[in-house]
DNA sequence: GGCTTGCCTTCGTGTTACACGAAGGTCTTA
DNA sequence: TAAGACCTTCGTGTAACACGAAGGCAAGCC
């Protein structure tokens, strides 16, 4: 039997993270002695590597509280259980591409900057001098199409050089 | 001059939204009439686009404000922006790696779902149940390496094929 | 004048998954 | 008997808002 520390030792959680999913009632086994001091067997070791794991799939408190208590009712369960995995790598395929979007984004962004930072580009990133070059190419910043573009300004030039 | 509603339509964001934008100092052109109200003008308009992109860019609102900051400073300031925005292009390559290993880690529990649901393997997806399978093939459900290694994983190569 | 409607304001709580510290209890050891 | 190490619960803080409550203000209507 393993107190808090040891668990934490032995499943490299935080005590704290550790604490908190007994808490949760995310590990099942998990006992309490005279002392009301966590004690936990192998299996509740078991379940904090379960924990952890499913942590590292991205899935949320609520959702592995569900799965554990699936997990607790056996084998007829394993169809539900394996519904939540799927909806869960769909939701990973979903950031997956909303992190590609990003880059995509912040890759024009950059390479913007360079631009300018090598004389060859205004400086559309700052939505302060938007006014000056709105008539000319005030999108660069934000993805959507921006405002209705009215404003005007003759001293770019001086600036594009 | 818009008011908070205005501004909220013309920008697709959310009353609340640009009320704690505006609060925490992103839209530096905001100004309040006689009775306090939150008046937006076309500059305005145009930060809140921009805080919208930096969002979209997955940008924290501290680093924003520090953005918004850099911004009102001017040209001089440039290179110190493109570099935030270089990091935070790092950040976003960071958050699509994690996604593609959360997907490869699911698609393999999936894989494995559905080979129980055909009955071609043990549930091994129970963390209640490792007691019984720990022998057989206790690695199966988590990525890195479980308890202290006893028990073989000979028995793998059934499920796998 | 008074009421309703609609917009605005501030303030305060709830959310997620813990991190962190405080205050206090218990056991062991010097 | 006191220190040290460990545990407990409780409470606050985090990020980026969402949401609702309570209240002010102006305009329109009867």
């Amino acid at each position: 039997m393993y107190t808090v520390k040891e668990a934490a030792r032995r499943t490299g959680l935080t005590e704290h993270a550790i604490r908190f999913y007994t808490d949760k009632g995310l590990v099942p086994s998990v006992q309490r002695d005279e002392h009301n001091v966590r004690m936990f067997d192998e299996q509740s070791i078991d379940w904090l590597y379960g924990i952890r794991c499913l942590k590292q799939s991205g899935m949320s408190i609520e959702t592995m509280k569900t799965y554990v208590d699936l997990c607790l009712e056996g084998e007829a369960t394993v169809a539900r259980r394996s519904a939540i995995m799927l909806e869960l790598k769909q939701q990973a395929i979903a950031e997956l591409e909303e992190a590609n979007r990003r880059i995509a984004h912040l890759e024009e962004k950059t390479a913007l900057y360079e631009a300018i930072l090598e004389q060859r580009s205004l400086d559309t990133t700052n939505p302060g001098t938007w006014e000056r070059l709105r008539k000319f190419h005030g999108d660069v910043f934000y993805a959507p199409a921006p405002v209705s573009g009215q404003g005007s300004s003759s001293e770019l030039k001086k600036i594009k050089s």
